[in-house]
DNA sequence: AACGCCTTCAACCGCCAAACG
DNA sequence: CCGTTTGGCGGTTGAAGGCGT
Protein backbone atom coordinates (compact mmCIF):
# COMPACT_ATOMS: atom_id res chain seq x y z
CA UNK A 1 0.00 0.00 0.00
CA UNK A 2 0.82 3.16 -0.46
CA UNK A 3 0.87 6.61 1.66
CA UNK A 4 -2.39 7.56 2.41
CA UNK A 5 -5.02 9.46 1.06
CA UNK A 6 -3.92 13.27 1.35
CA UNK A 7 -7.39 14.00 1.78
CA UNK A 8 -8.43 12.11 4.52
CA UNK A 9 -6.04 14.43 6.80
CA UNK A 10 -7.50 17.17 8.76
CA UNK A 11 -11.24 16.92 6.97
CA UNK A 12 -9.94 18.47 3.83
CA UNK A 13 -13.08 18.21 1.17
CA UNK A 14 -13.05 15.62 -1.40
CA UNK A 15 -16.00 15.65 -4.49
CA UNK A 16 -17.03 18.12 -7.32
CA UNK A 17 -15.92 21.48 -7.21
CA UNK A 18 -18.11 24.03 -6.53
CA UNK A 19 -17.81 27.51 -8.35
CA UNK A 20 -16.95 29.61 -5.17
CA UNK A 21 -14.07 27.27 -4.93
CA UNK A 22 -13.02 27.35 -9.11
CA UNK A 23 -13.42 30.99 -8.32
CA UNK A 24 -10.64 31.05 -5.49
CA UNK A 25 -8.26 28.64 -7.20
CA UNK A 26 -8.59 30.50 -10.53
CA UNK A 27 -8.04 33.99 -8.92
CA UNK A 28 -5.47 32.43 -6.85
CA UNK A 29 -3.19 30.98 -9.56
CA UNK A 30 -3.61 33.93 -11.83
CA UNK A 31 -1.58 36.36 -9.08
CA UNK A 32 0.76 33.90 -7.82
CA UNK A 33 0.90 31.03 -10.27
CA UNK A 34 1.40 27.72 -8.82
CA UNK A 35 4.82 27.23 -7.33
CA UNK A 36 4.37 24.55 -4.84
CA UNK A 37 0.76 22.83 -4.98
CA UNK A 38 0.96 21.40 -1.48
CA UNK A 39 0.80 25.20 0.08
CA UNK A 40 -1.31 26.51 -2.19
CA UNK A 41 -5.02 25.32 -0.69
CA UNK A 42 -3.96 27.02 2.09
CA UNK A 43 -2.71 30.39 0.80
CA UNK A 44 -6.07 30.50 -1.87
CA UNK A 45 -8.50 29.53 1.49
CA UNK A 46 -9.14 25.86 -0.04
CA UNK A 47 -10.57 23.16 2.06
CA UNK A 48 -8.63 21.04 -0.39
CA UNK A 49 -5.41 19.11 -1.07
CA UNK A 50 -3.13 19.85 -3.26
CA UNK A 51 -3.07 17.54 -5.37
CA UNK A 52 -6.87 17.61 -5.67
CA UNK A 53 -6.26 21.97 -6.70
CA UNK A 54 -4.01 20.88 -9.01
CA UNK A 55 -6.42 18.02 -10.71
CA UNK A 56 -8.58 20.74 -11.47
CA UNK A 57 -6.42 23.36 -12.64
CA UNK A 58 -4.67 20.98 -15.00
CA UNK A 59 -8.08 19.59 -16.02
CA UNK A 60 -10.84 22.33 -16.12
CA UNK A 61 -10.08 25.55 -14.97
CA UNK A 62 -6.67 26.48 -17.41
CA UNK A 63 -7.52 29.06 -19.47
CA UNK A 64 -6.15 26.71 -22.30
CA UNK A 65 -8.30 24.24 -22.29
CA UNK A 66 -10.39 23.48 -25.26
CA UNK A 67 -13.65 22.08 -24.23
CA UNK A 68 -16.45 19.95 -26.50
CA UNK A 69 -16.40 17.21 -28.63
CA UNK A 70 -13.12 15.88 -30.25
CA UNK A 71 -13.02 16.64 -33.79
CA UNK A 72 -12.16 14.12 -36.62
CA UNK A 73 -8.34 15.31 -37.14
CA UNK A 74 -8.38 14.50 -33.35
CA UNK A 75 -9.73 11.45 -33.30
CA UNK A 76 -7.30 9.96 -35.83
CA UNK A 77 -4.50 11.55 -33.76
CA UNK A 78 -5.04 10.10 -30.72
CA UNK A 79 -6.06 6.53 -32.76
CA UNK A 80 -2.60 6.90 -34.76
CA UNK A 81 -0.74 8.06 -31.77
CA UNK A 82 -2.31 5.03 -29.42
CA UNK A 83 -1.09 2.17 -31.94
CA UNK A 84 2.33 3.47 -31.00
CA UNK A 85 2.65 4.74 -27.75
CA UNK A 86 0.04 2.71 -26.21
CA UNK A 87 -2.08 4.13 -22.74
CA UNK A 88 0.71 7.03 -22.68
CA UNK A 89 -2.49 9.90 -22.13
CA UNK A 90 0.03 12.57 -21.05
CA UNK A 91 2.35 11.75 -24.11
CA UNK A 92 -0.53 11.54 -26.41
CA UNK A 93 -1.55 14.93 -24.90
CA UNK A 94 1.04 17.02 -25.61
CA UNK A 95 0.04 16.16 -29.55
CA UNK A 96 -3.00 17.81 -28.69
CA UNK A 97 -3.27 21.18 -27.61
CA UNK A 98 -5.84 22.16 -25.24
CA UNK A 99 -6.45 18.53 -24.41
CA UNK A 100 -6.23 17.08 -21.33
CA UNK A 101 -4.26 13.66 -20.47
CA UNK A 102 -7.68 12.82 -18.53
CA UNK A 103 -9.88 13.72 -21.59
CA UNK A 104 -8.36 11.80 -24.23
CA UNK A 105 -8.46 8.84 -21.45
CA UNK A 106 -11.79 9.19 -20.98
CA UNK A 107 -12.71 9.59 -24.94
CA UNK A 108 -10.67 6.54 -25.20
CA UNK A 109 -12.68 4.61 -22.59
CA UNK A 110 -16.15 5.70 -23.70
CA UNK A 111 -15.69 5.65 -27.85
CA UNK A 112 -13.14 4.62 -29.49
CA UNK A 113 -11.98 1.91 -27.80
CA UNK A 114 -15.81 0.63 -27.57
CA UNK A 115 -15.40 1.29 -31.73
CA UNK A 116 -12.38 -0.58 -32.19
CA UNK A 117 -14.17 -3.72 -30.06
CA UNK A 118 -16.99 -3.23 -31.86
CA UNK A 119 -15.23 -3.82 -35.58
CA UNK A 120 -13.33 -6.78 -34.08
CA UNK A 121 -10.23 -4.37 -33.66
CA UNK A 122 -7.97 -5.50 -30.43
CA UNK A 123 -7.52 -1.79 -28.78
CA UNK A 124 -4.33 -2.64 -27.23
CA UNK A 125 -2.80 -4.15 -30.32
CA UNK A 126 -4.57 -2.43 -32.81
CA UNK A 127 -4.68 -5.96 -34.31
CA UNK A 128 -7.59 -7.54 -35.27
CA UNK A 129 -8.64 -9.78 -32.72
CA UNK A 130 -7.84 -13.43 -32.78
CA UNK A 131 -10.19 -14.80 -30.18
CA UNK A 132 -12.03 -16.36 -32.89
CA UNK A 133 -8.81 -18.97 -34.01
CA UNK A 134 -8.30 -19.92 -30.29
CA UNK A 135 -11.59 -21.02 -30.15
CA UNK A 136 -11.93 -22.52 -34.11
CA UNK A 137 -10.76 -26.14 -32.87
CA UNK A 138 -13.57 -25.96 -30.78
CA UNK A 139 -15.94 -24.97 -33.47
CA UNK A 140 -14.68 -27.20 -35.89
CA UNK A 141 -15.60 -30.13 -32.95
CA UNK A 142 -18.88 -28.91 -32.37
CA UNK A 143 -19.45 -29.24 -36.02
CA UNK A 144 -18.20 -32.60 -36.05
CA UNK A 145 -20.16 -33.38 -32.96
CA UNK A 146 -23.53 -31.84 -34.91
CA UNK A 147 -22.49 -33.88 -38.05
CA UNK A 148 -22.64 -36.83 -35.86
CA UNK A 149 -25.26 -36.24 -34.82
CA UNK A 150 -27.65 -35.11 -37.59
CA UNK A 151 -25.77 -37.68 -39.60
CA UNK A 152 -25.69 -35.39 -42.68
CA UNK A 153 -22.77 -35.91 -45.22
CA UNK A 154 -19.65 -33.38 -44.22
CA UNK A 155 -19.22 -31.44 -47.64
CA UNK A 156 -21.40 -28.40 -46.70
CA UNK A 157 -19.64 -28.79 -43.40
CA UNK A 158 -15.90 -28.34 -44.44
CA UNK A 159 -17.02 -25.75 -46.60
CA UNK A 160 -18.95 -23.25 -44.34
CA UNK A 161 -15.57 -24.07 -42.46
CA UNK A 162 -13.14 -23.17 -44.91
CA UNK A 163 -14.91 -19.60 -45.86
CA UNK A 164 -14.62 -19.02 -42.41
CA UNK A 165 -11.22 -19.93 -42.16
CA UNK A 166 -10.65 -18.05 -44.89
CA UNK A 167 -11.93 -14.77 -43.46
CA UNK A 168 -10.24 -15.86 -40.20
CA UNK A 169 -6.93 -15.37 -42.07
CA UNK A 170 -7.29 -12.62 -43.55
CA UNK A 171 -8.38 -11.08 -40.36
CA UNK A 172 -4.52 -12.87 -38.94
CA UNK A 173 -3.25 -11.44 -42.33
CA UNK A 174 -3.86 -7.77 -41.60
CA UNK A 175 -2.94 -8.33 -38.00
CA UNK A 176 0.57 -9.27 -39.10
CA UNK A 177 0.62 -5.96 -40.90
CA UNK A 178 -0.27 -3.70 -38.64
CA UNK A 179 2.24 -6.09 -35.76
CA UNK A 180 5.35 -6.51 -38.52
CA UNK A 181 4.96 -2.00 -38.86
CA UNK A 182 4.24 -1.47 -34.93
CA UNK A 183 7.50 -3.88 -34.17
CA UNK A 184 9.34 -1.97 -36.59
CA UNK A 185 8.22 1.44 -35.48
CA UNK A 186 9.06 0.22 -31.30
CA UNK A 187 11.66 -1.74 -32.11
CA UNK A 188 15.33 -0.56 -30.23
CA UNK A 189 17.41 -2.01 -32.77
CA UNK A 190 15.51 -0.62 -35.59
CA UNK A 191 18.17 1.21 -37.50
CA UNK A 192 16.79 4.33 -39.42
CA UNK A 193 17.17 3.63 -43.21
CA UNK A 194 17.18 5.51 -46.64
CA UNK A 195 14.82 2.66 -47.64
CA UNK A 196 11.84 4.16 -48.74
CA UNK A 197 8.59 2.35 -48.08
CA UNK A 198 8.24 1.35 -51.74
CA UNK A 199 11.17 -0.78 -51.47
CA UNK A 200 10.25 -2.41 -48.18
CA UNK A 201 7.19 -3.41 -49.16
CA UNK A 202 8.43 -4.73 -52.74
CA UNK A 203 10.65 -6.97 -50.27
CA UNK A 204 8.41 -7.92 -48.01
CA UNK A 205 6.28 -9.16 -51.27
CA UNK A 206 9.28 -11.23 -52.57
CA UNK A 207 9.58 -12.51 -48.96
CA UNK A 208 5.60 -13.97 -49.21
CA UNK A 209 7.13 -16.00 -53.22
CA UNK A 210 10.08 -17.18 -51.54
CA UNK A 211 8.47 -18.46 -48.13
CA UNK A 212 4.84 -19.44 -48.38
CA UNK A 213 3.81 -19.99 -45.22
CA UNK A 214 2.51 -23.26 -43.87
CA UNK A 215 -0.33 -24.31 -42.03
CA UNK A 216 0.55 -25.33 -38.74
CA UNK A 217 -1.52 -28.60 -37.98
CA UNK A 218 -1.21 -28.76 -34.47
CA UNK A 219 -3.60 -25.28 -34.93
CA UNK A 220 -6.15 -25.97 -37.22
CA UNK A 221 -6.71 -29.85 -37.56
CA UNK A 222 -7.51 -31.28 -40.69
CA UNK A 223 -7.95 -28.03 -42.37
CA UNK A 224 -5.71 -26.64 -44.73
CA UNK A 225 -6.85 -23.10 -45.52
CA UNK A 226 -6.68 -22.99 -49.55
CA UNK A 227 -7.10 -19.39 -49.61
CA UNK A 228 -8.15 -17.73 -53.04
CA UNK A 229 -6.21 -15.14 -54.61
CA UNK A 230 -9.21 -13.33 -55.37
CA UNK A 231 -10.00 -13.03 -51.65
CA UNK A 232 -6.63 -12.28 -49.87
CA UNK A 233 -5.58 -8.88 -48.89
CA UNK A 234 -2.45 -7.43 -50.89
CA UNK A 235 0.58 -6.89 -48.68
CA UNK A 236 1.50 -4.19 -50.80
CA UNK A 237 1.55 -0.69 -48.60
CA UNK A 238 -0.10 1.97 -50.95
CA UNK A 239 2.98 4.06 -52.39
CA UNK A 240 0.49 7.39 -51.75
CA UNK A 241 0.63 6.62 -48.25
CA UNK A 242 0.22 9.71 -46.28
CA UNK A 243 2.03 10.76 -43.56
CA UNK A 244 -0.42 10.12 -40.86
CA UNK A 245 -3.19 7.89 -40.22
CA UNK A 246 -0.93 4.76 -41.60
CA UNK A 247 -2.11 2.45 -38.54
CA UNK A 248 -5.58 3.65 -37.63
CA UNK A 249 -7.43 4.93 -39.77
CA UNK A 250 -7.30 2.86 -43.05
CA UNK A 251 -6.76 -0.52 -41.65
CA UNK A 252 -10.32 -2.00 -42.45
CA UNK A 253 -11.42 -1.46 -45.98
CA UNK A 254 -15.15 -1.33 -46.64
CA UNK A 255 -16.61 -1.32 -42.97
CA UNK A 256 -17.40 1.18 -40.00
CA UNK A 257 -14.15 2.02 -40.27
CA UNK A 258 -13.83 3.51 -43.38
CA UNK A 259 -16.94 5.45 -43.00
CA UNK A 260 -15.35 6.99 -40.35
CA UNK A 261 -12.71 8.53 -42.73
CA UNK A 262 -15.84 8.70 -45.28
CA UNK A 263 -15.47 12.22 -46.31
CA UNK A 264 -11.39 12.47 -46.75
CA UNK A 265 -11.18 10.78 -50.17
CA UNK A 266 -7.91 12.19 -50.28
CA UNK A 267 -6.32 9.35 -47.84
CA UNK A 268 -5.56 6.27 -49.62
CA UNK A 269 -6.04 2.87 -47.79
CA UNK A 270 -3.53 0.96 -46.09
CA UNK A 271 -4.73 -1.95 -48.03
CA UNK A 272 -3.92 -1.84 -51.87
CA UNK A 273 -6.94 -2.75 -53.96
CA UNK A 274 -7.27 -6.68 -54.79
CA UNK A 275 -5.72 -6.32 -58.21
CA UNK A 276 -2.58 -6.46 -56.48
CA UNK A 277 -2.30 -9.61 -54.36
CA UNK A 278 0.54 -11.42 -53.04
CA UNK A 279 0.74 -15.05 -53.70
CA UNK A 280 -0.05 -16.54 -50.88
CA UNK A 281 -1.48 -19.81 -50.63
CA UNK A 282 -1.48 -21.64 -47.73
CA UNK A 283 -1.95 -19.19 -44.66
CA UNK A 284 -0.70 -20.02 -41.34
CA UNK A 285 -2.69 -19.93 -38.48
CA UNK A 286 -0.86 -18.59 -35.82
CA UNK A 287 2.31 -16.62 -36.42
CA UNK A 288 1.43 -14.06 -39.11
CA UNK A 289 3.23 -11.77 -37.57
CA UNK A 290 6.55 -14.08 -37.17
CA UNK A 291 6.64 -14.42 -40.87
CA UNK A 292 6.53 -11.40 -42.20
CA UNK A 293 8.50 -8.94 -39.24
CA UNK A 294 10.97 -11.75 -38.89
CA UNK A 295 14.31 -12.39 -40.91
CA UNK A 296 14.00 -13.37 -44.42
CA UNK A 297 13.97 -17.05 -44.85
CA UNK A 298 17.27 -16.89 -46.96
CA UNK A 299 18.69 -17.12 -43.90
CA UNK A 300 18.32 -14.65 -41.40
CA UNK A 301 18.78 -11.65 -43.62
CA UNK A 302 16.77 -8.83 -42.51
CA UNK A 303 14.21 -6.77 -44.60
CA UNK A 304 15.93 -3.70 -45.23
CA UNK A 305 13.50 -1.35 -42.93
CA UNK A 306 11.97 1.97 -44.59
CA UNK A 307 12.45 5.30 -42.29
CA UNK A 308 9.15 4.87 -40.67
CA UNK A 309 9.66 8.03 -38.68
CA UNK A 310 9.43 9.55 -41.74
CA UNK A 311 6.77 8.34 -43.00
CA UNK A 312 4.52 8.20 -39.95
CA UNK A 313 6.17 10.52 -37.30
CA UNK A 314 7.63 13.54 -36.50
CA UNK A 315 11.20 13.95 -34.75
CA UNK A 316 9.34 14.88 -31.66
CA UNK A 317 6.84 11.72 -31.15
CA UNK A 318 10.04 9.50 -32.28
CA UNK A 319 11.91 11.29 -29.66
CA UNK A 320 9.36 10.16 -26.88
CA UNK A 321 9.46 6.22 -27.03
CA UNK A 322 12.99 6.62 -27.81
C1' DA B 1 -44.59 9.10 -14.20
C1' DA B 2 -41.50 5.80 -12.35
C1' DC B 3 -38.09 2.65 -12.53
C1' DG B 4 -33.83 0.47 -13.90
C1' DC B 5 -30.02 0.15 -16.86
C1' DC B 6 -26.34 2.34 -19.43
C1' DT B 7 -23.02 5.92 -20.55
C1' DT B 8 -20.18 9.70 -19.57
C1' DC B 9 -16.63 12.15 -17.31
C1' DA B 10 -14.89 14.66 -13.20
C1' DA B 11 -12.46 13.33 -9.47
C1' DC B 12 -9.98 10.19 -6.64
C1' DC B 13 -6.52 6.48 -5.64
C1' DG B 14 -2.21 4.31 -5.69
C1' DC B 15 2.12 4.04 -7.58
C1' DC B 16 6.45 5.82 -9.39
C1' DA B 17 10.35 8.74 -10.13
C1' DA B 18 12.58 13.05 -9.56
C1' DA B 19 13.77 16.55 -6.37
C1' DC B 20 15.21 17.83 -2.07
C1' DG B 21 17.44 18.13 2.47
C1' DC C 1 24.03 7.99 -0.10
C1' DC C 2 19.55 7.73 1.93
C1' DG C 3 14.99 8.80 3.50
C1' DT C 4 11.24 11.95 2.68
C1' DT C 5 8.46 14.96 -0.05
C1' DT C 6 6.31 16.31 -4.15
C1' DG C 7 4.48 16.29 -8.76
C1' DG C 8 2.86 13.51 -12.31
C1' DC C 9 0.80 9.57 -14.37
C1' DG C 10 -2.48 5.76 -15.44
C1' DG C 11 -6.26 3.12 -13.61
C1' DT C 12 -10.57 3.20 -11.39
C1' DT C 13 -14.76 4.90 -9.27
C1' DG C 14 -19.19 6.88 -8.64
C1' DA C 15 -22.50 10.66 -9.28
C1' DA C 16 -25.29 12.58 -12.76
C1' DG C 17 -27.76 12.49 -16.79
C1' DG C 18 -29.76 10.00 -20.74
C1' DC C 19 -32.62 6.54 -22.49
C1' DG C 20 -35.70 2.68 -22.93
C1' DT C 21 -39.51 0.15 -20.98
Amino acid sequence: MGRPPCCDENGLKKGPWTPEEDEKLMSYIQKHGHASWRVLPELAGLNRCGKSCRLRWTNYLKPDIKRGNFSREEEQTILQLHSILGNKWSAIAKHLPGRTDNEIKNFWNTHLRKKLIKMGIDPMTHCPRTDFFQSLPQLIALANLRQIIERQPWDGHIEGLQTVAVQAAKLEYMQSLLHSAVSIVTSPTTTTTTSSLNTFTTELEQTNHLCPPQVPSSSVPELAVQVPHSQMPSTSFDQEIGKTNLFSNNIVNGNEWCSMEADNSSQKSLLVPENSIPPLIDMPVQNFCNTISTPNCDGGNSIPLPSWSEILLDEELMGEFA
